[in-house]
DNA sequence: TAGATTGTGGTAAACGTTTTCTATAATTAA
DNA sequence: TTAATTATAGAAAACGTTTACCACAATCTA
């Protein structure tokens, strides 16, 4: 690996020289010079040492990325997102998978610190009132999360309230007036989100509000089929279901399947994300979809604004939009 | 950020001492000024500056991963697997999309390169014979590539073929003798061992290649449902399909669905890879199953042994498992 | 008791860049 | 012409660490 020394050896000039040619500094350099510089980088193939770089510029072109875990369809589209970004603007990504665990998402914000990102996107996992909220303090003007997070930041989010209420406004306009829901841990803002809006939609329509209709799963297609097989087996089994992610609903479908009921005709099922599997599932669902890439551009493009020093708005809302199939449409 | 100086200053001892009390050198520093440097550490919460650490140990302590695509379910469990490993040590993680694109290749080398990665996990995209090969040379006895690539370099490898072998001889058992194949770009070499299983296990049996029923893909629903629908409007449509991944037999079982064809019944169908839909699918699919994240864990420890100057064997090869569930099977 | 050894600490050189400051040659203005 | 300006280039300091080398006191060894 050859340094700018080598470089500057070969085109017998200074070190000085060579980083202004390659940094096109305002400081001018004639274009034989500079000829022979770019003569000498190519035949080396010279790249600069980023580590030395950083170290002296102070920025180091790299963003650190925290979320629970990246073989989840929903993270993998946000990073997806952020890193065609992040390319465009010749940053790159440390990925963190944290689980959700405070401890790990303590550890990774510290790793974060010591390898002095620019700044940091963060989305999912609690950090309000933990440590970490003050750890992040040092990237105060550098942090960008996804989701909602009761914490100080910029913040992309969906509107999951809205996007709840009208999947369940769709049942409701369909005849049902017994519908399950499905959901996950209430210590997440996102499912209390869409809590609320199945919630809001059913007073709406002045429908009673069953809490034994609702049912916590763990996001995996397993609780979905468990928690959806609790709901069928009942004498007053709701004829829907909308489920809080997809994955969730393919396993209350596959639980209906199971118990001899038919999807649509006996139950009606509703998902949300919009993940693509979900339009080629056995019934096709129909879902609440989220521009999950989107979140992910939207969230480095804030924080690219925020490193550079622009102010940007402190909250960027998202809509959903509703996809009607055939889990729901009696044809 | 405080600096070590700062630690110094505090602590009432010189840098030196604060940098041989973080890292547990050999020179020894009597307990007393060590508790005093730990105290001062602690109080003003000091993190080292990796930058700094890395430019004088010439260890950064991050890896380079390339792959296609982390919204690829696939590659986001390689990624998941290589984390885990990778946090055990103390690594991190500095992730390229390239969308099999070789001038992306290149330019996430040469990133790569810039940042002064201590190693590099490569995996899907045509490397040999090209440019990126060259530039890879220079990481020589630190990349480890999964999958097979026709480049010199330590592989985890899963079998292919036998897997693919696996799944058409369970289809042959069955009774079937006319058996489509949805493979994908014969410039893969995982594509071109999925097929040369399929014909190795038609041979072994005595059955008749038919280049009709083999037809090429995208790895995607939609195009297993395209290609699956040219297979079942022929007079003489193959009564089984094995398609070289799970989403592309998804596709498949949507456009049987849609002709009015039920599976397993009317067709049977197997997939390729065990993704987690393929058990909640409807019907559950008959699938092989690679070991995703096992993939990335080994690929990582290779890799760490490779950077510590270990050697390792040049090729590890992971076994397939053939799961039977109701896409092939009548009851 | 003298010399050798050991324990403990500091000074300063390196790692590979960028950039300020200074120096010289070339050009312009008078 | 000569002074002033401009264009171009190099020397050296800085970024925040680690570590080789040196220094001194305390403890052994004979």
């Amino acid at each position: 690996m050859s340094k700018i020394h080598d470089v500057a050896k070969r085109a017998n000039v200074s070190i000085a020289t060579v980083s202004r040619v390659l940094n096109s500094s305002d400081h001018k350099v004639s274009a034989k010079t500079a000829e022979r510089v770019r003569q000498a980088v190519e035949e080396l193939d010279y790249r600069p040492n980023a580590l030395a770089r950083a170290l002296q510029i102070n920025r180091t072109m790299t963003v650190g990325v925290i979320i629970p875990d990246i073989a989840n369809h929903y993270y993998a589209e946000i990073v997806r997102g952020i890193q065609k970004e992040a390319d465009k603007e010749g940053y790159n990504i440390i990925l963190q998978n944290t689980d959700r665990d405070p401890k790990r998402i303590v550890r990774s914000i510290n790793l974060l610190r010591e390898k002095v990102v620019d700044g940091i996107i963060f989305s999912g996992g609690i950090i309000s009132g933990y440590e970490p909220l003050s750890i992040l303090k040092e990237f105060r003007e550098r942090v960008v999360v996804i989701g909602r997070h009761d914490v100080n930041f910029p913040a992309i989010m969906v509107d999951n309230i809205s996007g709840a209420a009208q999947a369940v406004q769709h049942l409701i306009d369909l005849g049902h007036t017994s519908i399950g829901f499905i959901g996950w841990a209430s210590n997440s803002a996102t499912a209390t989100d869409r809590l609320s809006g199945y919630k809001s939609a059913l007073a709406q329509n002045r429908c009673r509000f069953d809490k034994a209709l609702v049912r916590e799963g763990r996001l995996t297609p397993e609780s979905g089929y468990a928690e959806g097989k609790k709901l069928l087996i009942r004498n007053d089994r709701p004829t829907a279901i909308f489920a809080a992610n997809d994955q969730m609903a393919f396993g209350v479908i596959h639980a209906a399947m199971e118990l001899g009921l038919s999807v649509p005709e006996d139950l009606a099922v509703v998902g949300f994300d919009g993940i693509p599997l979900s339009s080629f599932f056995v019934p096709p669902l129909t879902t609440v979809e989220i521009p999950m890439s989107t979140l992910g551009t939207s969230a480095m493009r804030v924080l690219i604004n925020l490193i550079s020093g622009k102010k940007t708005s402190r909250i960027k809302l998202y809509k959903t939009k509703m996809i009607v199939r055939k889990s729901t449409e009696i044809k």
